[in-house]
DNA sequence: AAAAAAG
């Protein structure tokens, strides 16, 4: 099976030849046939199967046939985050560039005043997360009334995000004679109602998950104790031949003190999560996609479906509370038959998480074991502790502190170099004057190495710094 | 348990 064989128009195949494909995925052959004969879909497919361009083609090519007019835009597609909404429009541009088609991404975070402009000049096709679509249409700047064609996108975080009120309002508004592609990776009953609802006689494809069979992924798991974490990523940062990384956490305040630390250790590193401004967010995902610097500490905001390429390591610092989100995250690694690697931290308390993801991908996730030689004496690791612990031991905290400081002091310390330097040992009069949890682990002694990194629990004596935050609750009676 | 999305 080959593009040429799906009916695309001429100037389409050009241009995805350009992009450098030539067979369509399973989900591209399937959908785009059923796309082009105006029926209703129900695509059960995960991110990393060709999904965008399976129902971008087909939309090209169908939009070409008509003309645009003002505030009335001709398709709508809706899409969970910011980020994904960026990267479908980039295919549209991609995929289009032969096509005189207008688009207009519609997000939040951004000024509204170009994206009013380009309702105002006439869309063919709108992307947008569905909180800036309404703010606009309840500002009376679009009309709905001429959307013919409608995606959902990644349906299932649409749910999780409790977007489905919104996506009900959105469909309302369109005309009840359209098209209508919904795209998810999993069906819940929420999903399957909103389908029975807002699809008329839907064919249904249902493609496997790519990130379980991807052969191209060396999965790890890393037994660790919650005050190793830190120093365990900063050893496989430098030993595992990393080029560049994803660091994965689950929670916000994570990622960020995540991310300041590793630059107080020299790394080149940047973060992404939600509480970011956007235009922060893109700046640190150019500087990542740019090599500028090459790990990137991410919440889930960067788990599904971003497109970087050639990310060589993903860790999860903390194991997902969500199998899906395993699939999602070290999927971000070993794209287009690159090879990857995964190392996913779990602690005692993540045990039914990890087997849950096992479950999940029904695959047995081996442990991560270092070499002898590695646990016995990290070469590097030897002289990089010394100077850590020159560094840092003056910082440890004698007693107990207030445990909640605000928590973002800026991390301007950013060191672009190569990842494993250390840098210097400046501003310390900066970081003790911070009363902040922002280093448990450099608490630990000198003297205990490696051999305690898989210890079965954590001792009472450990505790000389601050307590993590969940450990702490699951002390409790 | 969190994150995400309008501001």
């Amino acid at each position: 099976m080959k593009f040429a064989d799906l009916g695309l128009s001429d100037e389409l195949l050009q241009s995805v030849k350009a992009a450098g494909y030539e067979e369509p995925t399973p989900i591209q052959a399937e959908a785009i046939p059923q796309i082009q004969m105006m029926k209703d879909l129900i695509a059960i497919a995960q991110t990393g199967t060709g999904k965008t361009a399976s129902f971008v083609l087909p939309m090209i090519d169908i939009l070409a046939a008509g003309r645009r007019r003002a505030r009335m835009p001709r398709s709508l597609i809706l899409a969970p985050t910011r980020e994904l909404a960026m990267q479908v429009a980039e295919n549209f541009e991609n995929y289009g560039k032969n096509h005189d088609l207008k688009m207009a991404l519609l997000i939040g975070g951004v000024q509204m005043g170009e994206q009013v402009k380009a309702l105002d000049d006439g869309v063919d096709v709108l992307i947008a997360t569905p909180g800036r679509l309404m703010d606009l249409f309840e500002r009376g700047k679009i009309l709905l009334t001429g959307c013919e064609l409608l995606v959902i996108d990644e349906a299932d975080r649409m749910l999780d995000m409790g977007f489905i009120p919104d996506i009900e309002f959105i469909c309302e508004k369109l005309p009840t004679n359209r098209q209508t592609l919904l795209f998810s990776a999993t069906m819940p009953g929420p999903i399957k109602k909103l389908a029975d609802k807002f699809l008329t006689n839907p064919k249904l494809i249902e493609v496997a998950r790519p990130a379980t069979a991807n052969i191209n992924i060396a999965q790890h798991k890393v037994h660790v104790t919650p005050r190793k974490k830190r120093e365990m990523l900063r050893y496989l940062l430098k030993n595992d031949n990393v080029q560049n990384a994803i660091v994965f956490a689950n929670r916000k305040t994570t990622v960020r003190e995540l991310s300041k630390s590793l630059k107080q250790h020299g790394f080149a590193s940047g973060e992404i999560h939600g509480d970011m401004d956007q235009s922060s967010r893109m700046a640190e995902l150019d500087l990542f996609r740019k090599n500028e610097i090459n790990i990137l500490v991410a919440s889930d905001v960067a788990a599904r479906g971003l497109d970087v390429k050639g990310v060589s390591h993903v860790f999860n610092f903390d194991t997902p509370w969500h199998p899906d989100d395993y699939v999602h995250r070290i999927g971000r690694t070993g794209r287009a038959g690159a090879k990857g690697r995964a190392f996913t931290f779990v602690t005692d308390a993540d045990a039914e998480a990890i087997a849950n993801v096992e479950k999940l991908t029904g695959i047995k996730i081996p442990p991560y074991e270092m070499s002898d030689g590695d646990s016995k004496k990290p070469v590097r690791k030897a002289e990089d502790d010394a100077d850590k612990s020159a560094e840092d031991k003056p910082e440890k905290p004698k007693r107990s502190r207030r445990k909640a400081a605000p928590a973002e002091e800026p991390a301007n310390e950013t060191v672009h170099e190569e990842a494993p330097q250390r840098k210097s040992r400046r501003k310390p009069s900066a970081r003790n004057a911070e009363p902040k949890t922002s280093e448990p682990d450099v608490a630990e002694p000198q003297s205990a190495p490696r051999k305690t990194e898989r210890s079965e629990s954590v001792k009472p004596d450990d505790w000389n710094g601050p307590v993590p935050e969940f450990l702490a609750i699951s002390a409790l009676p």
